[in-house]
DNA sequence: TAATTTACGTAAGTTTACTACATATATAAG
DNA sequence: CTTATATATGTAGTAAACTTACGTAAATTA
């Protein structure tokens, strides 16, 4: 199994905690490379709280001692995602807004990586195993998500296509059936179109594979749904990440296919790679 | 350069250490995961040399003492495996080549944000204010990327417009001038046609911005370029991390514009936001 | 072979972390 | 509202771990 960040774990453990064990987790999540550094009799001042208190904190996280918990919480900073404590603020400049939105990226795909649920992401390379067609629907910024699948899919020798268009949606998922995929990208599964679309779909037999919020209308319509529970965007500077996880996820998936598929199929992935060098300037390198 | 994994840092220095040294090298290296959880006497025992002998090792290795080895011994540990394993290998499962792909793009990402260069993030964010006019160019991939960037830089209120076609761009590109700005994404910076386009445009006097490989044609062509160095895939399952990247690079422009704006910008983008909420089943939480 | 440097270990000292216990605070019951 | 009980937090002592100082042994050089 993956290990969860440990930070992570900290966080949303926030609320749970008992006063003294607060204390210490801000001190910690404030700047957890320090932490990694300090000995507990420092963490416990800076913390205004006992030594004893700071070691009851470790083993609440499951680590040995401190040290062990030292040793977990470096881990956890070394795989390249670090805490983002604050959101943009008007008063960032590049060099605070640019990797403050990195980070917040990264953190989010972490967060995915450590929750997907892998018993769906094979249900759905399943069906689109199975699928005579697949058609990826969006709007909006899916739109562009769908686009890139169907950049990716089209790959697989079966006919693919991305649609953003609410009228070509219907009319494609009203003349659907059996062996058809209709792939549907919503960040909030709560568009009532979108949702109509695969209501559509799925009344005709086809398969509907949502890529989409958890609990949402567009999920309870789906063949397969694979949730993507990203925090909502509250902030006006903060970009959706949701995007980017859905890309991922498709990249996920593309993998997945292509290896069901088997080593024989990578020739024909390769004579695609091939029919793109004469339009290119060579390289010297 | 960037920090070296501290295994690879001994495993170098092994042929210049003395005996007792190599001693304790030998058995960090056969199991640096049980290293980070012993003691200094554990190890030494282990070692069958004294207690200061490790001690001692430790500092040559540019480590305050024993604990804070094992503490960068840890990170190395914790950073290496993801980078040793991160192709996904034929007979991988869904519980493996998940977490492969995402952490590869979370290296990849952790990657550009310690080298980009902000002062080139800023320089690309004064040309975006200053336009009058904004064409994103991409194709392939390229393309859904320069479509995402549209969806998101409309709600600047100012002219623009995403375009895959060649043909179309071409066609832009010989009509534009002063005030207008081509955002040419292109993962390669090779494509023959997407460097003439921005030939053509910066012959105008147009402002030409590059999102792209480091050195490459297109870049030598751009007014200012954005140049991301990411690793090429050698592999044939590993999706391109480069599409994700680009986004992400959008989403830090479009959140300098943005800062750039001012506060007084915001209301707007909250009108943009909610003109969406009619289309949507309401949220019950 | 002697002088000098380098390597290594012993033992003491110092810091660090843990445990057991006591007190305080909060919560529930009467 | 008081008492009982559980929970939370701190104090002090102890054990372990780490570091330093110093001395001896080995290796290197003159």
């Amino acid at each position: 199994m993956h290990s969860q960040n440990l930070i992570n774990v900290i966080t949303d453990a926030l609320p749970s905690l008992n006063k003294s064990e607060t204390k210490v987790a801000q001190v910690i999540l404030s700047d957890p490379d320090a932490a990694t550094q300090s000995s507990i009799a420092t963490l416990a001042k800076k913390a205004q709280v006992s030594e004893p208190s700071v070691n009851r904190f470790c083993k609440r996280f499951n680590a040995a001692g401190f040290p062990d918990f030292k040793l977990k919480l470096a881990k956890s900073l070394a795989s390249g995602i670090r805490f983002v404590n604050r959101n943009v603020d008007p008063d960032d400049d590049v060099t605070s807004y640019t990797p403050k939105i990195i980070d917040s990226t990264i953190n989010t795909l972490a967060m995915v990586r450590d929750k997907i649920s892998h018993a769906r992401v094979n249900q759905v390379v399943d069906k689109l195993i199975q699928a005579k067609r697949i058609y990826f629907f969006g709007l909006g910024a899916s739109g562009s998500v769908a686009r890139d699948a169907e950049n990716k899919f089209f790959r697989f020798n079966l006919p693919v296509s991305s649609h953003d268009d609410v009228l070509m949606q219907r009319m494609l998922a009203s003349t659907g059936g059996t062996g058809d995929v209709f792939f549907v990208i919503s960040h909030t599964g709560r568009t009532k179109e979108v949702v109509e679309v695969a209501e559509i779909a799925r009344g005709n037999g086809s398969t509907v594979i949502g890529l989409t919020a958890v609990d949402s209308p567009l999920a309870d319509m789906c063949t397969v749904t694979l949730d993507v529970d990203v925090p909502e965007n509250t902030d006006e500077y903060m970009p959706m990440a949701s995007r980017i996880v859905h890309l991922v996820i498709l990249d996920v998936l593309a993998t997945g296919v292509t290896l069901r598929r088997g080593p024989d199929f990578l020739p024909h992935l390769e004579k695609i790679k091939n029919s793109l060098k004469p339009t290119r300037y060579r390289n010297e390198n």
